[in-house]
RNA sequence: GGUCCCGUAGUUCAAUGGAUAGAAUAGAAGUUUCCUAAACUUUAGAUCCAAGUUCGAUUCUUGGCGGGACCA
């Protein structure tokens, strides 16, 4: 049981003693004690002050008292400040954590709980590069998966790649056009750049058409629909639909190009996936769903044939699920894929690691379900991020600011290899190892600043910002870990260690503290779907060790028991860094 | 037009309704005969505005102002 639990046991227990009623947790407040005052744990007594109508002064003597008195194993003194009950910790509880509590603080995981999730996240288009923002999706869809498995769930990661429709045509046409039969292979370029290309081509072209049509006279809105290049591109997704084989064929060979890329790409950043849906396999799921909703009157259909659902009464509007001439539209194929996700695999959640700016959109999907009364319903969490903006703005492919995350990798490897060239301590360090260190320092930085914020929150890209190696950054608690790694390795950790009732230095006593909150910050990373809890509380780990060992010899402790206390201080900070790194999906290096 | 999100040091981010609003970075000043200076120490600097609820509001409510997303 953590101290904070333990603590709200405690007071419960006293206070319903004390004045005859029941108490629970929640009636009270235990907050970690500022350190400007003395203690280590607060109990907020206003609001017992409110129900027991006792001045704040009396009711925490009574309490303290209590404590103190019944719980002298745990509870050595108190004082009251304010409202505020500052309750000390023995020494002895924080050093037993170490003989005993040692390994399930360090790894922080729990049992399995029997509970079934699903991690769609990623869910790339093939018809361009991932950029800047897919980053920040694979690495939270990654870290939240792994942080739920901490807790106990089991998780199944998939992605659904959007592969097909008008904006696959589009590259497939100006290839057709413009490419001569150049292939990634002949022209070596990535896959996924290379198709990216043409999807770029189209769009050049379709602007030239559009104001060659306008010059000549044509309206607009009407320029648009006929340059012959769109024309061409709707008629390619007709004949795709059709299946016409000459259009599939080129299809499955430019997605391959894409594909290929990806994998690279994926490879390099971490994701991976149980399973893998293909639209072009899904997109037709969910045309029974509309029938039944017909029937069912929670859809209508309009005099045009059009399927609708009023969502007025939900705060919305009028939705559409179904087009006049029978096709589907997205939120139709999302309710069949939902559908599919949990007959098959029979989750208790479903979450979908996808922007905000569908918002709207996935409020509609859990909706539709909720009123046609599928079980799946309220199983559906949309873990909503926000996007990445650039310090001069939003990305915006058209003006050709995109951060391409290829480039992005690229540039974070060099520079971390060009950082610890200068540095040049690793002079002994064989190619291979090199290579490796570069990797697990540039991939940790990235990741480290893109989940450092709270996803839900938009967050602002700055180049110079992002490569700094100093401060609240991967690199920091990677540098804390090889440290203490170092010193391990000449000192052994003992076995076992017997306190001896030295009292605990502060900073000491901190470390301790702090290494018990670890599966606190755990569980919280989960109920928050926020991967940037555990990178606080890492960091804030890290650089608590880096006061306490700047100030506290490990190898020349004062004493051969403060030299144990502190190897084994040490060792649990090393574990813990090690684990919630990797909840991160950050590698951390034995040096660097 | 409608719905939703966001406004905190120069900048990028924190803060289940709780004590003197924390970090990082940039700025200023220091620390290396001693476990890796990618480190440590000191210093200065902020809640968009106005009401309301509360013993107590960065947090909750309402109204402004500013920024963003989505839906027609």
């Amino acid at each position: 049981m953590s101290i904070v639990k333990s603590i709200q046991q405690s007071v419960t227990e006293s206070l319903s003693a004390l004045f005859g009623q029941p108490f629970a947790a929640t009636d009270f407040q235990v907050n970690k004690t500022l350190e400007d005052f003395e203690g280590d744990y607060t109990v907020v007594l206003f609001s017992l002050v409110k129900k027991l109508k006792q001045s704040p002064d009396v009711l925490g003597k009574q309490l303290g008292d209590h404590l103190v008195a019944n719980h002298s194993q745990v509870f050595t003194k108190y004082n009251i400040i304010k409202g505020f009950l500052n309750l000390t910790i023995a020494d002895a509880y924080w050093t037993n954590l170490l003989q005993h509590n040692y390994r399930d603080i360090c790894y922080g995981k729990k049992a399995m709980n029997g509970q079934k999730v699903m991690m769609e996240y990623s869910s790339p288009n093939t018809n361009k590069p991932l950029h800047l923002g897919h980053l920040r999706n694979n690495f939270l869809g990654w870290s939240v998966a792994e942080i739920l498995k901490a807790n106990g769930y089991e998780v199944i990661k998939s992605c659904i790649v959007n592969d097909r429709g008008i904006h696959i045509c589009k590259s497939m046409i100006a290839w057709q056009l413009f490419a001569n039969g150049a292939t990634p292979q002949s022209t070596g370029i990535k896959g996924d750049h290379f198709v990216g290309e043409y999807y770029v081509r189209f769009n050049d072209e379709y602007k030239v058409q559009v104001e060659k049509l306008i010059n000549e006279g044509v309206d607009k809105a009407i320029a648009e629909k006929e340059a012959p290049i769109m024309k061409a591109t709707q008629q390619m997704l007709l004949d795709w639909e059709a299946g016409k084989p000459k259009v599939i064929d080129l299809w499955k060979t430019m997605n391959g190009w894409v594909y290929e890329g990806f994998d690279v790409t994926y490879k390099r950043i971490g994701s991976d996936f149980d399973i893998i849906y293909y639209e072009s396999n899904t997109y037709l799921l969910g045309k029974e769903t509309v029938q039944q909703g017909l029937e069912k009157n929670v859809f209508f259909k309009k005099e045009d044939g059009s399927v609708w659902i009023d969502l007025t009464a939900d705060g919305l509007d009028e939705k559409l699920v179904q087009r006049k001439d029978g096709t589907s539209v997205y939120i139709t194929q999302d309710i069949g894929l939902a559908q599919q996700k949990y007959d098959v695999y029979k989750i208790d959640q479903s979450i979908y690691v996808i922007g905000n700016e569908q918002n709207y959109h996935m409020k509609v999907l859990q909706l539709i379900c909720k009123h046609l009364g599928l079980p799946y319903a309220d199983r559906i969490f949309h873990l909503s991020y926000g996007m990445v903006e650039l310090t001069t703005g939003k990305m915006k492919s058209r003006e050709g600011t995109v951060v391409d995350a290829d480039d992005m990798v690229d540039e974070m490897l060099s520079t971390s290899q060009q950082h610890t060239e200068e540095l040049g301590k690793v002079k002994d360090f064989e190619a291979t190892e090199l290579a490796t260190l570069y990797n697990t320092i540039g991939m940790g930085a990235l990741k480290f600043y893109l989940l450092r914020v709270d996803p839900k929150k938009t967050m602002v890209f700055n180049p110079q910002e992002s490569i700094d190696f100093h401060g609240f950054t991967g690199p920091f608690v990677q540098y804390t870990h090889a440290r203490i790694k170092s010193i391990l390795r000449k000192e052994p950790v003992p076995a076992s260690w017997q306190a001896t009732g030295e009292a605990l230095l502060p900073l000491e006593k901190e470390m301790l503290v702090l290494a018990e909150q670890y599966p606190v910050a755990i569980e919280q990373a989960a109920g928050e779907h926020n991967p940037a809890v555990i990178a606080s509380y890492v960091f804030n780990l890290a650089k608590t060790f880096n006061s306490f060992y700047s100030v506290h010899s490990v190898t020349h402790a004062e004493t051969p028991e403060k030299k144990q206390l502190r190897l084994c201080i040490a060792s649990i900070t090393a574990t813990i860094i090690h684990s919630g790194m990797q909840l991160l999906g950050i590698q951390v290096p034995e040096r660097m």
